[in-house]
This record gives structure tokens, C-alpha cells and sequence, in this order.
DNA sequence: TGAAAAAACTGATCTGGATCAGCGCCACCG
DNA sequence: CGGTGGCGCTGATCCAGATCAGTTTTTTCA
């Protein structure tokens, strides 16, 4: 039997939080989740975490630090797909499916949790709710993936900053990691340009810009939105499929 | 039983060509998905065939015809996410998880099979084998976004139609509406903007630069490879992904 | 079969963001 | 404690692609 203690434990992880906020965890669900969760690890910034091509059949739930996938273009450029928080999966599409097909690099300092596909699929078939608050999950992600798409083909480099940010404080506070008022956040200028498809001198002007008209201000890694509904009416966000009170389904 | 006749059509069916890409498919397989295409549906050019926020539970599979998914923004312009070609699926998100957040519309007269989450997940359980190869077409797909993503990011405009033609090519091979030579492409330059995160004005430009080099000509409807190494190249075209022969999975 | 609408195409001009070249400010560390 | 490398920041210049304002060709359909 597991002590209560550590059922707290996993209760407060940034993983049981974000889950929690799809469906409404029972204890044994919280069970389950714990021994998933057994097998930390850690990874310095510079150590590719997933690499193009790997085949292992593994993925990582992030109990701590950032990291970011990204593919490399024969330029030397590259473009950062997506970044990752703590509570969020990492290569859940490789064990799922196939083969990785981008690179996925610590940010930070990492704390991460090792997941085995056998491990992964016998707690989905003991505990269907964690299944399904998995899938939302990786749902929700790609909905972001899509979403950062839009960014890049339609908004302009500042609308496109506001509202990755606003999305980037969405995801934060669904793991406690954010209020309404800001956040921090560990990410380097070159970092937004290598996400937003800018260069790392417009990031620059664009975080000027966006203090300037009093929206959001990003300094000494730290963000802080100066005024909300302005900031979500400049950059066309919606709300709905991150910032929701409680779980969606009871 | 089944007569013949009809497995033999369910085998040249888009939908059983692509699938047998990713697995080899056995007559049992061909029977359940028989069943799973039965319910026809038609769309005119016009028609919103899903729109954003619907949370039906159904899904369809191309049998004939082109679409598209697109998100609408404030400004009134739109940014389509992806085309939808015969074999595809189209709304597998909405019954597999959530519901849509984006419109899908025919591009032109569409036929498509209705499928009800109840009866996919039936034929799921009946065939793992069904399972396993529509996962890994959702997989194929999602990376085609992640691609489209870099596309919007990091590559020049002309890069990015030439990397769009030819990814577009590889996805008809599949399905036998393509050779290495060219395929039919019923997609407007306002389409190919709409997509490409391009005005149509610069499209037609794009469209003659890629002539000229002689890499790939785009005129009435019909898409040439006049040097398809060339043009995979210069678009830096991973064809992994998509261009393999036969099925991965015997 | 002829008019109207949609699509392809073109030239001229403008602009958002890239690129180039640099400065100042830490934090690290030999 | 002086050097060095990373990061934030700035001004000047350039260019890919947008925008504007059409013309021509093709398709549609009454």
C-alpha cells in the first residue's frame, strides 16, 4: 500500500496538476501515476534528450526545467517546433506510434521521469481516466502545434510574440507555474527568434514594442502581463482550450 | 460472406492503398474496413463539411475529391493547416479525442465514408492490425504539420511551394493518384497563398520562378516534375517519410 | 453563345523584418 | 581581477514579399 504521504506527493507533481485539469483524478488513479513516475532522471542543458531518428521505445513526463523540440534545416537554421514544461509529456508520440522525427533539447537543467511503452499501456488498461486525460493531453498539444502554425503564416511579429506568450502563461498556470499576472521563464531571446521564426534582433524590437503599448513586458526572465484583456484582444487568443476552471470532464 | 467482387474494390480503394503502405493488410482486414466504408456521403464545393467547435462524434474518410482545414482569423484572411486528399481521414482528432477547433471545407465535389467513433472502435478491437495502420496515418499526418510548420518558419517562399509540391506528390503516390513524373492538382493560387502563408500575388511569382529554374511546372491543374532530384534539392524534401516502397510493417 | 465571374498573371510601389555591424552588461573562471 | 563569451540592446541598410491597381485568360452558366 502506498503511504498517503507520497500519494500528496505525486498530487502536487506538475503531471498530476496538468491531468487534473481533464478529468478529476481518483486515488488510485494517483497509484498508478506514482509508480510511472519511479524512474528519474537528469539532463544537463546541452544533452540532446531525443534525437532525429531515435527508435527507442521511450518517453519522459518533465518534473522540472524546459526543454524544446526542434528540427535542423541543412541552413544551419533551425525552427523550435514546441516547448516543453514541467507536467508535460516528452516522446509520447514515439512510444505511441513511430519513429522520432526531431530533436528534443534541455533548456535547463531537467528533471525527468522515464516512461516504458509496456509501462505506459498497462497503466492505461488499469486505469482507463489516466488514458483518456493522457490523450487530452496530447491533444491539447497538437491543437498548440496548430495554433503556432497559424502564428507563422498569418500574424504579424508582434500579435505572434503576445500570443505566445499568453499561451505560454496558459500552460504554466495549469501546473502552478503561472498567475494572471506573469511568470517566469528561463527562455533566451535567440530561443523566441529560433520558436517565432524571427531573428533574434527583431525579438528584440518586438519585446519593446510590446511594453511599449503596456501589454506585456518580458525582463530578466520575466514576464508580466501589464494588461490581460488588452494583450488576449491584440493577439486574437482563445482562451478556450487552455484556461478553463476545473476539470472538463467530472 | 463477402463476394469477391467487393473486397476487390475495397482494396483499390484510396483508403486500403494508403493503409497498406504502413501495414500489409489481410483479407480479414479488407472485410472490417469494408464494412467501415459503407456509409456514403456527398459534399458540394461550398459546404463546410466540419466547422469549428462541432463536437459530434464522427469522422470521415475521403473516398474521392480534395479538402481542407483551415482556421479563420479576426483579420478575415485564413491560414489552412492542411489539404485533405483521397484515403485521408478528415475530423479523426474530434472522434478520437476532442472536438474540432478548426473548419474543414471541399475544395471540390467530395464522396466520403461516415464512421462513427462506436463503429471504428469495434473495428479496432476486431483488427489490431487496422488500429496499428490508421495510428501511424495519424502519426504521418501530424508530422506533415510539424514539416509545414518549418515550411512557414525558416524556408523562402519559393523553397516552401517547391517543398509543398513535392510533399503533396509523395502523398498522391501513396494512394495512385501520382507518379514520379507529376500528378492533377485542383488547387487554386489563392488556395496554394491561403496555405503557404503567401499572397496570391506572390504565388504566380513563385509558381514562374520554380518554371524557370526548371524544377517543377504548376499550369492548368496539373502539377510536372521536370527535375525531381533538383527539386528535392533545392526544397531540401526529407522523403523518408513518405516516398518508401511497400508496406513498413510486413 | 455571350455575359459575368473566377482565376491567372503583371508592373509599380511600399514595408516588415532580415542582415550587418556594433556597444554595454553581467556571469563565469583561469 | 582581467579576459571572454553569452545575452540584451541599438542604428543603418537591404530585400523578400505585401499591397495596390490593374489586364488577360478561362470557366461557368443563363
Amino acid at each position: 500500500m502506498m503511504p498517503s504521504a507520497n500519494l500528496q506527493a505525486i498530487q502536487d507533481s506538475p503531471f498530476a496538476r496538468k491531468l487534473a485539469a481533464f478529468v478529476r483524478l481518483a486515488p488510485s488513479d494517483l497509484t498508478v501515476m506514482s509508480d510511472l513516475y519511479r524512474r528519474r532522471r537528469k539532463f544537463g542543458v546541452g544533452v540532446d534528450m531525443i534525437h532525429q531518428g531515435q527508435t527507442d521505445q521511450v518517453a519522459y513526463v518533465l518534473a522540472s526545467g524546459w526543454a524544446c523540440s526542434y528540427k535542423l534545416l541543412p541552413s544551419g537554421t533551425r525552427q523550435i517546433v514546441d516547448f516543453q514544461i514541467p507536467g508535460d509529456f516528452l516522446g509520447l508520440r514515439s512510444v505511441l506510434f513511430r519513429t522520432s522525427d526531431h530533436n528534443v533539447e534541455p533548456i535547463t537543467p531537467v528533471q525527468a521521469s522515464e516512461i516504458h511503452q509496456r509501462d505506459l499501456l498497462a497503466a492505461f488498461e488499469q486505469t482507463p481516466r489516466l488514458a483518456t486525460a493522457v490523450l487530452w493531453a496530447a491533444s491539447r498539444d497538437e491543437a498548440m502545434v496548430v495554433e503556432h502554425l497559424v502564428d507563422l503564416g498569418r500574424r504579424s511579429a508582434t500579435e505572434r510574440m503576445a500570443h505566445f506568450l499568453l499561451e505560454l502563461g496558459g500552460r504554466l498556470r495549469l501546473v502552478g507555474l503561472a498567475d494572471k499576472t506573469g511568470y517566469e521563464c528561463p527562455l533566451s531571446q535567440y530561443l523566441l527568434a529560433d520558436a517565432m521564426g524571427l531573428s533574434a534582433v527583431h525579438v528584440n524590437r518586438v519585446l519593446r514594442e510590446l511594453r511599449e503599448k503596456g501589454l506585456i513586458t518580458f525582463q530578466k526572465g520575466h514576464v508580466s502581463f501589464d494588461d490581460y484583456a488588452a494583450a488576449v484582444e491584440y493577439a486574437d487568443y482563445d482562451r478556450g482550450y487552455l484556461d478553463h476552471d476545473g476539470p472538463l470532464l467530472k
